[in-house]
DNA sequence: CGCTGATTGAGAACCGTTGTCAAACCCGCC
DNA sequence: GGCGGGTTTGACAACGGTTCTCAATCAGCG
């Protein structure tokens, strides 16, 4: 409320915990739930409280540097991400995934919204499948 | 696992609290979560347990009837809707919901799903946007 | 009418997630 | 190097949606 505030920016510090976490996530290149991060932190040695793990994760994910969306379960799972736009190709077995762009579907979305008077549009999109390797 | 079982079908009955949730449903014409739908029941003075809801939703869910989804919050949102596979536009402020279909999306994610090697598909595609009405 | 399997409801259990709050920590400053 | 104050953390409780349990009840059929 105060427009004369001198610190706009509440200064995120690179602890210990939150390199963990972006380590943990590194490691990994498929979606993976907190507690399944949470674990792998702690098979590494490290330890983190799961409490800790959400609020990074939440972080990043308002950060955009990565990607949260939910399985089937309506469960939270969360993946390192490209920075542009797209979709995911999600394994329901074993998680792989494959990051999918999609032009068409980006133009039929809008196209679909506007003809029915929509505005400030937004959309999920994913798809799950068996793998080639689970099969 | 016996394939000679002579009774294939559970048979569903159509019980008093079956027909309270179906009529519940037949009163929206957009997206509610369980509870909703279970407290709407109680103020029309029916009672009928909230377990009993959700095992009502789910049977209907799986018969086609209606639509399961999940809002940002992972939660559950339930509707009635057309027996064809369609996707949602969804407004973000008032909730109404538009049922759209999407032959080039279908043909799209099974196109990508194909050519990842992917078996055995599913997707989600929900849009949200702001309707004419709340602009 | 009586049988039998399907269905129900109340509440406990479950589980992912978020809130609480005192202790620990980080960083700029003296 | 030592301080000071806001930030961050962790252990745990709390929360909320969903599912499970199981005895009581009900629906349809002979």
């Amino acid at each position: 409320m105060t427009s004369t505030d001198p610190t706009p920016r509440p200064s995120v510090r690179p602890t210990r915990q939150r390199r963990a976490v972006a380590a943990a996530l590194a490691g990994f290149d498929d979606f993976r739930s907190a507690q399944e991060i949470h674990d792998l932190i702690s098979q590494q040695g490290e330890s983190v409280g799961l409490a800790t793990v959400y609020r990074t994760l939440a972080t990043l994910a308002d950060a955009g540097e990565v990607d949260m969306l939910r399985n089937e379960d309506g469960e939270a799972i969360w993946r390192s991400c490209s920075d542009t736009h797209h979709h995911h190709l999600v394994c329901r077995t074993c998680g792989a995934t494959v990051e999918v762009e999609g032009p068409a579907v980006e133009r039929w979305t809008s196209a679909i919204a506007t003809e029915h008077g929509y505005a400030d549009i937004s959309h999920t999109l994913e798809i799950f499948g068996t793998c080639p390797a689970c099969r």
